[in-house]
RNA sequence: GUGGAUGUAGUUCAGCUGGUUAGAACGUCGGAUUGUGGUUCCGAAGGUCGUGGGUUCGAGCCCCAUCUUCCACC
């Protein structure tokens, strides 16, 4: 399962090994995110062989709607229907029904709501998004949570705690009975929720951790709260999660999130920033955040990014990838995100290694400096 | 050669019977984007209304000339 390999002295920052049916996961990692069953323009033989990815996302919501369960059902699960061998993490589809879906109705029941490709009705349940998520034969599977909009008001944020809990209660039920479909071990971890309010994270990471599951992840931050308030809800609800297990900030962040995360206790995170902000030109390179469109770039043959995280981020320049870019050039969106995706996870490989080697305050410092300069 | 049409932002066009500072879309240039709807949103710059005269208190609009482009007919 987990095992931690190293902790931090001056910080709650540690590394392990998450163990999986698909293969070990160092931690800290960034999962890339593949919502329908492709991280979007990048094939997967770039993902495991440039930039090494060792787990990516894969959604529920999506992959339900399109290609569907029957599908994925013939397919013999989403490994094998994407021939990718190493591990997936599928979100619920909690934060799609939420986010996506203009008219759902919630009930203690599950949320009814309609699919935004061509209206029809569903419904997702805390226990059908397990089947569904067994069919799929994701290695880490996630509870069907609520993710409240920011801001929001302390009773609206009370309700939905209490209804998130309800639901994790029955998915666990379901976890327990059945069986992974491919013979592969499968995790469930719970969300902790509570919007910003200090005593309900409390109350919720209690609940989550009281779940015993394998890993534990926390949801509904970075929905457009400060990032201060964000450090300080992970470092209340770091205090309760069991430190032996690993712990999944969902949906974060900046490079910079990432590195206040880690230091806070984090293991886990997935963000489509690397990705979609990476197709509409927005590079993260070691020597700064630039926005490749900007005229500036427009001659600079320098490479993407000397340091080159990736193959592509040597072998191609700032005005090349400027040109494919600004021309709507499908190789243009495969570059940025290839190389952002290498930024990301060359940045969680290198702070694992820092925190092995007992320097990872300094260098985090350090970087968090370099990281927020824009060019 | 004759007749008709056309000319307004980089592009495609709107602009009522003449009335404040000539608009839109796309493009361009900036900014934003955090459990991906192959996105979305915000802001800015950009026009001597083909040219030259005229009528009028006032012209993108009316009149004359001229040029451009397109069409039709000899």
């Amino acid at each position: 399962m987990f095992k931690i390999e190293s902790r931090d002295k001056e910080s709650r920052a540690r590394t392990g090994i998450l163990k999986t049916a698909h293969g070990d996961i160092p931690t800290p990692i960034f999962m890339p995110v593949g919502t329908g069953g492709t991280v979007k323009g990048i094939l997967q033989r770039d993902l495991s062989e440039d930039i090494n990815a060792k787990i990516i996302l894969g959604n529920t919501y999506h992959l339900y709607l399109r290609p569907g369960t029957e599908v994925l059902k013939a397919a013999g699960g989403l490994h094998k229907f994407m021939s990718w061998d190493r591990p997936i993490l599928t979100d619920s589809g909690g934060y799609q029904v939420f986010s996506l879906t203009g008219n759902r109705k919630l009930s203690d029941e599950g949320a009814v709501f309609k699919s935004h490709i061509d209206g029809s009705k569903h419904v997702f349940t805390p226990e059908n998004t397990i089947d569904i998520q067994r069919i799929i034969g994701a290695d880490i599977m996630m509870v069907f949570d609520e993710c409240a909009p920011w801001p929001c008001d302390y009773q609206y944020a009370k309700k939905s705690v209490a209804l998130t809990h309800h639901w994790l209660d029955r998915a666990v039920v379901r976890f327990r009975e059945t069986d992974p479909l491919w013979g592969k071990e499968q995790f469930l971890f719970p969300i902790v929720q509570g919007g910003v309010f200090d005593d309900l994270r409390k109350i919720s990471a209690e609940k989550i951790a009281s779940a015993g599951m394998a890993g534990n992840a926390i949801g509904g931050l970075s929905v457009g709260e400060p990032a201060e308030e964000m450090y300080r809800i992970i470092e209340i609800v770091n205090e309760i999660l069991p430190p032996d297990k690993p712990r999944y900030l969902m949906g974060v962040g900046t490079p910079v999130n990432l590195l206040e995360a880690i230091e806070r206790g984090i293991d886990m995170f997935d963000c489509v920033m690397p990705t979609r902000n990476g197709r509409n030109g927005m590079l993260f390179t070691s020597e700064g955040t630039i926005n490749i469109r900007n005229r500036k770039w427009m001659d600079d043959f320098s490479p993407i990014d000397p340091e080159g995280p990736s193959t592509v981020s040597l072998c191609y320049s700032k005005a090349y990838l400027r040109h494919l870019v600004i021309s709507g050039e499908n190789l243009g969106a495969q570059i940025a995100s290839i190389h952002n995706l290498g930024f990301y996870l060359r940045l969680v490989e290198e702070a694992r290694k820092k925190i092995e080697e007992g320097n990872f305050k300094v260098w985090k410092s350090a970087m968090v400096k370099k990281l927020s300069e824009r060019l």
